[in-house]
RNA sequence: GGGGCAGUAGGGUAGCCAGGUUAUCCUCGUGGCUUUGGGAGCCAUGGACCCCAGUUCGAAUCUGGGCUGCCCCA
């Protein structure tokens, strides 16, 4: 599997961000595409590391106050449609189990497209009295979509591998709308420990999850100029409650229904990674979930007779980097030194490590940072505090360009319908950016915006406090939306 | 949703129109020797016609269906 560098010409990321992609994805054994499946991959045990280093920290976050469960895969028929908004926003996109064997089932069972309805009748026989209140669960599971148009790794894809969906019950809007805030405070958190800038917007009413009140959606901007969601949080309301009658007992002894709401992250969040932080070179992995953070590459000379000094010296750099619990990695294997350059560039590896004969003699080693090559002569003795501090200002660096890429492409309209040329300028400017504009909220305002100027409207950010406008569409009162091309 | 194109070894290609033991390249695999401060060289060698059905003495090639992928339009 772990095969010579496949080719040598590097990626043009900035030309054909689609191509880069494809080829990053297999070059850096991330996922591997030739499943005879449409729209299901597989991972590599590279990229199976990448997924587990974020997913885990995912993890860490939401522990903090939920509890991790598992619920099945498979949902009985009946349960799946009982919530009418619901289904009829999946109801095109299930995949069915009609048949056990050869016989058919008196009920289909639907592969969860999401796991409200196969959580919440269990949420029904779990909660009794205000004292089972709150409950904060998530789980991390494969859902099944059957997508209809093209389908993208990690991105658009029939089995999502990675759903890391939370559930909460709450005894009243308030506690909801709180915990909505927690979550996307938890988010917040997650993508700036992935250096992946994003902004938050409140879905329009006619976007919103089906059967919730209202959705909070994270969008980060990838190469090719379009924005690609990566995270939603919902308020539900009482919605599901009523449909799968999940009622507590209050402290005055009346029956009430809970609250709830569902927030989910997908492996998107790992997309966002590889096209954000990548370059011509391959992949560019924030140390935080790098499976390498620093990777050891000896010079040696077996007919110089010096090998031996340095073998020993990479040994001992590579023995303190795991005593101080950094992921570092000795390739000691027999390839030349360049064709490993180029490998663990592909991979990502935030930190290289070269340690030759030349080094030794002024018992010093080099580093080379994946983000700017730049070549550091270390000094042996400081090897663990320079390396610490190295990828400490490689996450910084990576992060720092991409919020500058990512804010440098928002832009701010002034635009009004009537103003043609400012309106055939605006459709060119939101192709590869982010719009700011004014937008009223009117179905209809949104779909003549959408038509016109090809964009999809995210929705009015939140924790933006700026005065109402005129909507760009119908002059009534409006608020800033973002819109762009959206995923 | 509509239309078009394609599928040949790990990755690329040619062959298909006009059916006859396929072929070729590589930064692929394997073995060997020499190498090793930015993708090593030489020698030897390995491996494929997407699946199912049909036509035919004979199918990578023709026909039909399926699966998968890509592009364009909405």
């Amino acid at each position: 599997m772990q095969s010579k560098t496949e080719n040598k010409t590097l990626l043009q990321k900035a030309d054909n961000f689609s191509e880069w992609y494809n080829e990053i994805l297999k070059r850096a054994e991330i996922l591997d595409v030739r499943y005879p499946v449409k729209g299901v991959y597989t991972w590599y045990p590279y990229g199976y590391k990448l997924r587990n280093l974020t997913y885990s920290i995912l993890k860490a976050l939401m522990d903090r106050e939920h509890e991790e469960v598992l619920f099945p895969l498979l949902i009985p028929k009946d349960e799946l449609m009982k919530e009418k908004e619901h289904i009829k926003g999946f109801e095109d996109e299930v995949f069915w189990v009609t048949k056990g064997g050869s016989t058919d089932l008196d009920i289909p069972l639907a592969l969860r497209p999401t796991s409200e309805t196969a959580i919440y009748p269990v949420f029904k026989v779990w909660i009794r009295s205000h004292r089972d209140l709150p409950i904060r669960i998530y789980q991390v599971v494969n859902a099944f979509r059957y997508e209809t148009k093209h389908t993208r790794p990690l991105i658009r894809l029939r089995e999502i591998t990675s759903f890391k969906e939370a559930h909460t019950a709450h005894a009243s809007r308030a506690d909801a709308e709180k915990q909505i805030k927690t979550a996307i405070a938890t988010y917040q958190e997650f993508f700036d420990l992935l250096a992946v800038p994003y902004i938050i917007t409140r879905r329009p009413n006619w976007d919103k999850f089906p059967g919730s009140e209202y959705s909070i959606a994270f969008d980060t901007l990838m190469p090719d100029g379009k924005t690609m969601q990566i995270a939603t949080c919902h308020l539900l309301g009482e919605s599901f409650a009523r449909t799968f009658d999940i009622k507590y007992e209050d402290d005055d002894g009346a029956l009430k229904f809970v609250n709830q709401t569902c927030y989910g992250i997908s492996e998107r969040c790992i997309a966002a990674v590889i096209a954000l932080h990548g370059d011509d070179h391959g992949l560019v992995l924030p140390p935080e979930v790098a499976p390498i953070q620093v990777v050891i590459v000896p010079i040696v000379f077996s007919s110089k007779g010096k090998s031996e000094a340095v073998e020993k010296a990479c040994s001992e750099v590579y023995d303190g980097l795991k005593e101080a619990g950094i992921r570092a990695f000795l390739d000691d294997s027999d390839e030349r030194p360049g064709a490993k350059y180029y490998r663990w560039e592909m991979k990502g590896v935030p930190l290289r490590i070269e340690i030759g004969p030349r080094d030794l003699s002024s018992n010093s080693c080099v580093f080379v940072r994946r983000t700017d090559f730049q070549r550091i002569p270390v000094p042996l003795s400081d090897v663990v505090p320079e390396v610490n501090r190295a990828i400490k200002e490689i996450q910084e660096l990576i992060h720092e360009l991409a919020k500058e890429t990512f804010f440098a492409n928002i832009h701010i309209s002034k635009c009004a319908i009537e103003d043609k040329e400012g309106m055939d300028e605006l459709r060119r400017t939101a192709e590869h950016n982010i719009v700011s504009l004014f937008l009223c909220e009117d179905e209809r305002c949104g779909a003549d915006l959408e038509q016109r100027i090809g964009v999809t409207v995210l929705g009015v950010a939140i924790n933006e406090n700026e005065g109402d406008g005129k909507c760009i569409i119908c002059s009534r009162k409006a608020r800033r939306v973002y819109v762009a091309r959206a995923y």
